[in-house]
DNA sequence: ATGGTTGACTTTCAA
């Protein structure tokens, strides 16, 4: 089973760049971050006409979540525990079955900045709320990957220029101790684990200002956290840098990976 | 040098 994310930065300017990728991906189940619509105006019948099953939660304008699934989606959650009044669509799970059945957590974590703030007070509480509903997944000892765009920079090998981020709500202390509370208790960071002493990236993101593409001034931001049961079936991993060489490419590439499932 | 780019959606905000 192939399992892939990609922050698209707005479904509708990225209709054809993501039509293209699934072409070439061989995907199985795709998680979707910043689609920045609502579930109406989600183009569900295109993506449906190319075999797609799907399940969305959006919002107005900014944010939102998807699930691309070949296989049934079931069991759906939308939104992240833990807050009945946070209104941001950054969470949706579903289990899918192959061989054997794996849980999919897509998530889009707040970026938070600026720092100090009430964004930056709001990245920290979502990373509490993931923590916990990290804890309930492991518990439940199944395949899980939890995977989407972090906005977390996990160490300074995972940025070009890490100088540039030191303030960043992005990399900063306490963002990456938070992080690392969640990985520490199981999980597998699947890019790292596959290339462990790797001294540069690989990147996931390069900002649309500055020429940072040009100059491969990028960050590690995309992560695929595996639980024990799924890190057993781990195969591959991949990095899909050519699609931020494409046609009006989100800043974003896709990574991915494959399990024995 | 206090810049630069993109998307959604209105006139600015978020990233």
């Amino acid at each position: 089973m192939k399992i892939a994310s990609f922050n698209i930065n707005g479904i509708k300017a990225r209709i054809n760049a993501l039509t293209d990728w699934l072409a070439g991906a061989d995907a199985d189940v795709v998680v979707l971050q910043e689609i920045k619509s609502v579930d109406e105006t989600f183009p569900r019948a295109h993506f449906e006409d190319l075999g797609w099953n799907i399940e969305t939660h959006g919002q107005k304008g900014f944010n939102g979540v998807a699930i691309l699934s070949k296989l049934p989606l079931e069991d759906v959650i939308r939104g992240l525990p833990g807050d009945d009044g946070d209104e941001q669509s950054r969470y949706i799970e579903a289990t899918v079955t192959g061989v054997q059945a794996v849980r999919i957590a897509g998530l889009y974590l707040p970026n938070g900045n600026p720092v100090p703030g009430p964004k930056y007070d709001y990245k920290l509480a979502w990373m509490e709320r993931l923590r916990l509903r990290a804890q309930e997944l492991l518990a439940a000892e199944m395949p899980v990957v939890m995977l989407g765009d972090f906005n977390i920079i996990p160490e300074a090998r995972d940025a070009a220029s890490p100088e540039k981020w030191r303030e960043d709500a992005l990399f900063l202390p306490q963002s990456r101790a938070a992080l690392r509370r969640i990985v520490w208790r199981g999980w597998t960071d699947a890019i790292r684990a596959r290339d462990p002493w790797s001294t540069r990236g690989p990147f996931t993101f390069w900002d649309f200002q500055g020429g940072a593409w040009n100059k491969d001034d990028g960050i590690r931001i995309d992560h695929m956290l595996l639980s024990p049961q799924a890190a057993d079936l781990l195969e591959e991993t991949g990095v899909d840098r050519e699609a931020r060489a494409g046609e009006k490419p989100s800043d974003h590439v896709p990574v991915w990976v494959r399990l024995a499932a």
